[in-house]
DNA sequence: GTCTATATGTTGATAGAC
DNA sequence: GTCTATCAACATATAGAC
């Protein structure tokens, strides 16, 4: 990710904006927002903004990289421990839960998600390089798990894992559309299907955090 | 559907603009298409399509709504029949293999799944209403095939209705990112968790149609 | 009903001063 | 590095002729 004029104290700044447009994005929403938005709320000119990015879609698409990290290191266990079905499940339902509390991000992440379909967009490579390196990780999980026979090997371990990723993409779509419902709910509702015994009983609706 | 205007003959028109669009925007792609190129497409003047139509987002949304008439009427079975969960299979595995024919359409319907969320869209009410006859059907059919047995009672009717759709719409953005993808494949599997006896043996992979 | 022409607005991006 | 000022490129929507 090196890039013109990319030295310490401007990786820095970069840095900082895409913090700060993180959280504005996530706080006030995201709807079809414009730079002048974002530079505004983390202030900047729009011209200053895009000294650091080549471009609005690559803005964009960088504050969904920073929100990654921010998610992963929030959510996932530290590479040390062990993987383990449950470690997933409880992963992705933090996740899920979390993601209902902000709600600008989600939005960004499904638009930007229609819009890299093409690929000339910059959140192309994002969203390929995501969804790859999401089914990996879990893949391995998934099959081990099945080889312990506490999921079920009714359909390979990678059919499963895209369910699992289309079932969280789609339930973002239904919970935009009415905030009501329970995306947790419904993804935990796949994994009592797929591992009856490895879904924590505790898990139940909104469990307190 | 009374709008202004609304004559035999105005109707007629505006049908005929509509299954136009609808053919148009399934060939060549719905990326950001303008108002534009729709009229272009349909032999009319940006200014003598928008005189059918209140606004581009009206617009597009009436091509949704062709676009289900004619699913409808192609998928589904005749209201006579009396509904089964095999059918209900059948029937979504058909349309999600013929979602996969028509990119342009996946496209806009997805774009505006994400737009639809503001509830000022034209879209979101579509979306609501959508969603809510679309469970609310496979909400029967799938309580039946509980009580008969056939579909795991594990979770509620409604929480598979929703899961269905999420894994539907999640699956669309998986294959307009990487084309190669099989949608039909993680529905059939989806099913196959739920309902292991109901799916059809030959229904595997990429059937004849 | 349909056209041409245009009003009006917004956007992302750039040039150049400081 | 950051600003002000400005640009060109679209878009949708409307007014008014025919």
């Amino acid at each position: 990710m090196v890039r013109r004029g990319s030295y310490a104290k401007g990786v820095a700044k970069r840095q900082e904006i895409l913090r700060a447009a993180l959280d504005v994005v996530a706080r006030e929403g995201y709807r079809g927002a414009s730079v002048r938005q974002i530079a505004d709320a983390v202030g900047l000119s729009q011209a200053g903004l895009l000294h650091y990015f080549d471009s609005k879609e690559e803005l964009f698409t960088e504050i969904l990289r920073t929100r990654d990290q921010v998610d992963q290191a929030a959510f996932e266990p530290p590479p040390s421990t062990s993987p383990s079905i449950a470690r997933l499940i409880d992963g992705y339902l933090r996740t899920v839960r979390h993601n209902a509390e902000v709600p600008g991000l989600v939005q960004l992440f499904s638009r930007l998600a229609v819009d890299g379909a093409d690929p000339q967009h910059p959140a192309h490579r994002y969203f390929v390089e995501r969804g790859t390196a999401l089914r990996s990780a879990s893949g391995e999980v998934v099959a081990q798990a099945q080889r312990e026979g506490i999921v079920t090997d009714a359909v390979p371990a990678e059919t499963i894992c895209r369910m699992l990723q289309a079932i969280s993409d789609g339930m973002q779509l239904q919970w935009m559309l009415e905030p009501e419902t329970d995306m947790a709910e419904v993804v935990r509702a796949l994994f009592l299907v797929l591992a009856p015994g490895a879904v924590d009983a505790g898990e139940a609706g909104d469990a307190a955090s």
